[in-house]
DNA sequence: GTCTATATACCGATAGAC
DNA sequence: GTCTATCGGTATATAGAC
């Protein structure tokens, strides 16, 4: 206010800390598109700021730069997916009921517009060659492990590891699909998914490796 | 020759077509360096030639640019590595064996110098992207997954859909594996493809899902 | 076939105005 | 908090010498 003049005072329509919170919002949507479509390293802080409706400088005010919006997504938007498929699974009355809940939610994902497995994917590149990023991805996997590990734990005794196994057949099933949509079904898919979720809970006996084998050759 | 002193012809060390075929073969090792460690985007025409002791010149002379190296790369060192899996797997006389022999070569491999998986997804994630890379990698996928229901028809029953699954469960494991080493031991790897391998040749009505599901719930 | 040199363009990051 | 302006670095791709 430089000139002489005065002007009624009005009301802010937001105050700066919803403004922040706006803007650091769209930036943050605004890179997991680009993250998804580009890639991490092909995508520009300009773009980002730019389909944000923002400039450059917001990206580094918020963030410090690009590994810092990548820092953000991993410890926030990706958390609240596994929240939503958390949710889902609750509704689940039987041990296929949940694994067609996971199989959709990877192979045809609603929830955060479809771009899920590209950016789940991307970060993950990312991360096997960033330590940092490895340490936060990992505890994301380790925890979304347990998740689906205590959802399933009713049918397949409460294994913890079967919820890690799950997740990398899931991630390596949906590739495929991805790649040449016809070469597995989804009834393929969730086939494949009911027969590691019975690890724990069938006889040892019978699905020793050796055994099948020995049994089949 | 311009200068006036005639001296004794030599014979070059190596035709035109050699130094050819050798700029070509390092070009293609270098690259595959490269992209398997800091990505396919962030790898410059420039740091692949000099790695190789060449100039960016010979990469556009040999292959037209950036892409012109990967779908050399899509079309024959990766199918290279194919081979020698194939190779593996006629050695081995018992299902456990083969899959020991797939697991061995995802999550250790030898061939290649160890950055094997790594190259293998920065293809698919440039591939998602790129109709034509698709269609190279997607083409490899079937002829691999082929290959490997072939090999593993003795004990299988021969279902060709169980290739490809078997590919994607082998990278997904790999990943969780990649990211984070305790999270899955070799043993529930092997157990894991072991389920799936024995898909077609088990008794139907034992492996249906709802029946899994009845049974346990 | 390979080199140097170069035109053109983009990116990351900062400084300073508002 | 967001903007414009800008610097230094690096990328692609081509042209021309050898």
């Amino acid at each position: 206010m430089t000139n002489i003049y005065q002007v009624a005072y009005v009301e802010p329509v937001a105050t700066q800390a919803e403004r922040r919170a706006e803007t650091r919002g769209r930036l943050l949507e605004a890179a997991s598109e680009l993250f998804a479509e580009r890639g991490i390293d092909s995508t520009s802080i300009d773009a980002i700021a730019e389909r944000a409706d923002r400039t450059s400088g917001a990206v580094y005010d918020h963030f410090g730069g690009k590994e810092g919006v990548l820092f953000a997504l991993l410890d926030g938007w990706v958390d609240d997916v596994a929240a939503v498929v958390g949710a889902e699974l609750t509704t689940a009355s039987t041990l296929e009921e949940s694994l067609v809940v996971l199989w959709r939610n990877v192979s045809s994902p609603v929830a955060g517009g479809g771009r899920w497995i590209a950016l789940e994917h991307e970060l993950w590149s990312y991360a096997i060659r960033n330590e940092d990023a490895a340490g936060h991805l990992a505890a994301r996997y380790r925890v979304a492990g347990e998740g689906i590990s205590a959802a399933l734990a009713e049918w397949t005794g409460g294994s913890a590891v079967v919820g890690q196994i799950l997740i990398g057949v899931l991630l390596g099933l949906e590739m495929m699909r991805r790649l040449a949509p016809g070469s597995i079904t989804d009834a393929a898919a969730v086939d494949t998914l009911a027969r590691i979720a019975a690890s724990e809970s069938a006889d040892p006996e019978v699905v020793t490796v050796e055994n099948q084998g020995a049994a089949l050759s």
